[in-house]
DNA sequence: ACGCTTGTGTATCCTCTCTG
DNA sequence: CAGAGAGGATACACAAGCGT
């Protein structure tokens, strides 16, 4: 059918909308776990959810989806059937990581608690619990600094995709400044909006927009102490060129 | 001309991690 | 367990825009 889907961002939930019909039938009959799709008659929307790693690939089914997330009392996406012809799917929740199915996926030994730490984690929810934090840090399962914690990308290089945590966790300054360099060199001058640009999309989304503004100052002003780059503009209307 | 607001770079602070 | 390092957070000064 059409292949084009719709995916409107609300700040608390993700829609995804698909012109098509679902599988056959509705999806509480596989939700039950009593009936098994011979073959997906939407699989474009089977592809988006396996990109968002609700599953995993074609093989990892919607009634496993479920009862995995219930089982963990996590959010279940909701299916709107109302129109015939469309199928509508809400995914809550603020993030969908990644690396967080891969991990469920890979660590079946993971206790109630981690899993909801984990997703407290996943989710940029402050975790409280200090052993918990500890224990999950010295399990290899988080990274980062309090309150900034983000799953850790190990966990799912023992997979195959290694491009898809790429975005989960922040580059190194190295790289950020290696990017920086590289516009210059190339276009010779760049303003505060080049830099956000050139580099938001790059940073870790443990960070939100605020902080990622600072997080771009903080480097800049890094990279014009340490005599990589100079402001030849105002401060108003910054224009940073590669220094002398 | 004036005051207010906004956005920027700079300097400093503060908290957490790491290492031994 | 302590000290140092890292780096995001915060406070501040300044420049530009904008309305009156």
């Amino acid at each position: 059918r059409n292949g084009r889907i719709i995916v409107t961002e609300y700040p608390d939930r993700l829609v995804l909308e698909n012109e098509g019909q679902f599988f056959e039938g509705v999806p509480a009959d596989y939700i039950s776990g009593h009936k098994t799709p011979r073959r997906y008659r939407n699989p474009f929307l089977v592809q988006a959810m396996a990109e968002l790693s609700m599953i995993d690939t074609m093989g990892y089914g919607i009634h496993e989806m479920y009862a995995g997330q219930r089982r963990r009392f996590f959010p279940l996406p909701d299916y709107d059937l109302s129109d015939a012809d469309v199928v509508q799917m809400t995914i809550h929740g603020k993030i969908v990581d990644a690396v967080f199915s891969r991990m469920l996926i890979q660590k079946t030994d993971l206790s109630l608690e981690e899993v909801l730490a984990l997703d407290r984690v996943q989710k940029h929810l402050p975790v409280d619990d200090e052993a918990m934090i500890k224990h999950l840090r010295r399990r290899k399962l988080i990274e980062g600094r309090k309150p900034n914690f983000y799953l850790s990308a190990k966990v799912a290089l023992a997979s195959d995709a290694k491009a898809d945590y790429i975005h989960t966790r922040g580059q190194d300054d190295v790289f950020y400044t290696k990017l920086v360099m590289d516009y210059l060199n190339k276009y010779h001058s760049a303003t505060r909006q080049d830099i956000n640009k050139l580099l938001w999309r790059m940073l870790s989304d443990a960070l939100d927009d605020e902080q990622k503004e600072t997080k771009i100052g903080n480097l800049i002003t890094s990279m014009r102490r340490t005599g990589k780059i100079k402001n030849s503009g105002s401060r108003r209307a910054p224009n940073w060129g590669i220094a002398e």
